[in-house]
DNA sequence: ACCTGAACACCGTTCAAGT
DNA sequence: ACCTGAACACCGTTCAAGT
């Protein structure tokens, strides 16, 4: 193993290598020690920098959760959200092993932020209230964590494509699981992806022209605030 | 500490152990070690009902699905698919520091895959195809995944409510976060869910009469007309 | 002031030795 | 045949001692 370059070492040195490790070998192998030993130095001088393993976890979600492109804010709503979906999906995808941290743990930095309020913004520009933006964006967020949780687990090979037909399966009692077994197992993830996000537009889309046919009723507008 | 009974160790014992200590001091908690000693035994005693720990959360997971309650099968599609998704949630939260195996690890075994079928024949049986019938069987999942993932850690109090506006944030740059941010604390999450599971519902709904309105044109088949 | 060796209190798992 | 003590190869983290 060649010694690592003698850079001084600085908290963004250490998520990066924490980032390539656990890239290459899993989240299982990302020790303190092992961390320390890519980066040529003892794991003890890794806490110089980063105040405990939890920490650095975390630290990796926002790393990754950085590296999503915004999309031009002059587009229609609807080409952000897929825009900022399809980045997600990028992101993960290029760290499938740390996936399950990004569905396990919250961002608190501005950059790592930034994707959401931009899925937000497109909701409210839909024409959305505050009430269904918020409802929406958790559809929205959490069908993607799961749909991305799955391809990810696939990607690494670890949990099965996480529905996987048994081998010995009781056909008469799961007759659909049964007739679905070869579509499920020949599923297209990148396809699907895509399909999902056209159902979940097209709930927005509805939940509008609703909205808009409805008499306006903006949220506590019945409420009076109190003077400030 | 009583000491444990001593009727025999079966891998039964071992889970509900297993599954009470996660309930109850987390899932950090939950060591071989301190699994044994809750069962007053060895360590190592375990490893005769349980290959590996790997395998014991797997089996965690089956146990806290097969607590699912069937909805009645002769009952409306909608009102199982309902049924389902709310009894996902009551065992989740039961069980929130377990969640993240779920959300992680796939069960096989049939009283796990119960659910799930239930799950598929609704879908189907609302007149939705093959192909739409996995799609929304995926975003389902997805949605229950992403939404439960943030309710149990909320009530775990482990990854604050999965979004939450830091003290800090520039109302400049994230209008529309800093403006929903009261109603992101205040998120009243049963009442999120039935609104969430209203906004799917009516996606298979409208799926379903879109394709009664296009002329039927089964898998991989053309239409073709009985004769008149 | 920075780095680190040794140590502490743990892990999951193996296996030879006991009963 | 079953159980277990000791051991192996690790963990995250602390801290006094070195430079």
């Amino acid at each position: 193993m060649p010694a690592a370059e003698r850079r001084p070492l600085t908290r963004e040195r250490v998520v990066t290598a924490a980032l390539r490790l656990a890239d290459r070998r899993g989240l299982d192998a990302l020790s303190m020690r092992r961390l320390g030993a890519a980066l040529g130095v003892e794991a003890m001088s890794l806490y110089k920098h980063v105040p405990s393993k939890p920490a650095l976890l975390d630290l990796l979600v926002e790393r990754v959760l950085a590296e999503i492109v915004l999309p031009p804010p002059d587009v229609t709503w609807d080409r952000r959200l897929r825009h900022v979906a399809h980045e997600l999906r990028r992101v993960s995808l290029a760290h499938p092993h740390v996936f399950p941290l990004l569905a396990t743990r919250v961002p608190a930095s501005p950059q790592a932020l930034a994707p959401l309020e931009t899925l937000l913004g497109a909701l409210a520009d839909a024409g959305l209230d505050d009430g269904e933006t918020l409802r929406h964006f958790w559809t929205v967020i959490g069908w993607a964590t799961g749909a991305l949780l799955a391809e990810t687990a696939a990607a690494t090979g670890a949990g099965a494509a996480s529905l996987s037909i048994p081998a010995d399966l009781d056909a008469a009692a799961f007759p659909v699981f049964a007739r679905l077994g070869a579509a499920i197992a020949a599923c297209d993830f990148a396809e699907e992806f895509g399909r999902g996000l056209d159902v979940l537009v097209a709930a927005v889309r509805a939940a509008a022209t609703k909205r808009q046919a409805r008499p306006a009723r903006g949220v506590g507008a019945r409420r009076r605030r109190p003077p400030a």
